[in-house]
DNA sequence: GGCTTTTGGCAACAGGTTGTTACCCATTGA
DNA sequence: TCAATGGGTAACAACCTGTTGCCAAAAGCC
């Protein structure tokens, strides 16, 4: 029941694996802690992942391979973990598209501030979506999980979005409070201008009401557009 | 007939736009110049633009609005163009999410290393796609253009492509030369895992193939998978 | 209040896209 | 030559999305 970033971590030494875990559930992220490549893809297949810490030295396939072919995937953000004397793969590994690394030993505090600056700064928008629900503006309950455009609800309840209705969603998420017309729901969310008569928001919104059940969490505004409630109390 | 990333130029100055569309044009880019955010919000609707020149002062929404605007929109690279005296400007502009900055008076030079900079190391997926259409891989002649998910064969016939045949064709473009199997398209394209006689892959390649005609581009290795060819002549 | 006009909600429909299945052909190996 | 395997693709079904039309709610007007 992830209601965190849910953070990948890669590493074939189990004590390293304890270790870091223990202390990163401490600080409330879900931790998923696997030992090669193959463990990897497999988690990110059935796991919602927010973020990957990357050790360089794994068996089979190793980390920088990894990254380039996470790279690949997406943009899913990755911190990549190096001992003292593999300097030269931490250059490597930036080019191959880590977003930092860490220079083993290092401190769980570091590694902390480190986590929650690529979540902050990353352009990964599913770790901003993810928080924009959990932490605020009346989502608080609520959980998206991007990869699987799957919403639940307070109440345990999930529903699958479809690709429209995530986006719209998304859309709304990404500017709370804040009261947007047709036209630029239609921007955000299709990339195209209107044409005169186009209803298709106003469509696609109640569909993404009747998912969202009897919360009033996006208001009308007459003459004006919608906006996502921030005053909302809890269902 | 977009052959090139084409760049947009937001200034309200027609004399700088008219020195800086010639200068660009000059090194092989397509440029189109507006003289504010009306007109660079409509250019965006209609053009395919790989990257925004965007002056901070302007009539109207000022740059620093409009640069949020796009980042809202997407990752469209965004480079700031600022007077000596907006230096705080930079700063915001920087966390509005622009990619880099110059201050005027720049040398053109020094723009367009700028302009390859950020096309090169950006993460849009658009510029990259473009350019391994363009100059490489046996697709020359080719035009991919993202935004409508249009291509253009060397003949010129323009065919549309779906969503779907729009991801595997990146997939293979990013992957030139390299057999892939079905599950690696399946994990690139649509992000999940094969299921055993999962054969959507095979149907939407054909799809595909059908658009870009008679060509031989995407060949199939029996047992192993399909690539990209790379030791193409012309059409 | 009542009447009219405007605006939004949404059911129903149609068109487009995509995954599944089935059948056929090409390639391979004996 | 024959059988086995793998790939190509037509046909179908399911799903998603935009359009349209009708109704209700809200706002304006008297």
């Amino acid at each position: 029941m992830p209601e965190m970033p849910q953070i990948l971590l890669v590493d074939d030494d189990a004590e390293i694996r304890q270790l870091i875990t223990a202390y990163l559930q401490m600080h409330g992220y879900e931790v998923v802690a696997v030992g090669d490549g193959r463990a990897m893809r497999s988690a990110l297949g059935e796991q919602d992942v927010a973020l990957v810490l990357l050790d360089v030295m794994l068996p089979g396939d190793d980390g920088l391979t990894l990254c380039r072919e996470l790279r690949d995937l997406g943009n899913l953000p990755i911190i990549l973990l190096t001992a003292l004397s593999e300097e030269s793969d931490r250059v490597v590994g930036l080019e191959m598209g880590a977003d930092d690394y860490l220079t083993k030993p290092f401190s769980q505090r570091e590694l902390l501030a480190r986590i929650r600056a690529v979540l902050r700064r990353s352009q990964d928008q599913l770790a901003v979506h993810r928080v924009a629900l959990d932490e605020a503006y009346g989502f608080a309950g609520w959980v998206l999980a991007p990869a699987k455009r799957e919403l639940r609800n307070p109440q345990g309840v999930v529903v699958s979005l479809t690709g429209g209705e995530f986006d719209l969603l998304v859309a709304f998420v990404r500017h709370p409070g804040r009261v947007m017309n047709r036209d630029q729901l239609l921007e955000l969310t299709k990339g195209r201008n209107a044409q005169p008569f186009d209803r298709s928001i106003d469509v696609q919104l109640s569909r993404l009401r009747k998912k969202l059940g009897p919360t009033e969490l996006i208001k009308t505004v007459r003459g004006g557009g919608y906006l996502l409630s921030v005053e909302v109390t809890d269902g």
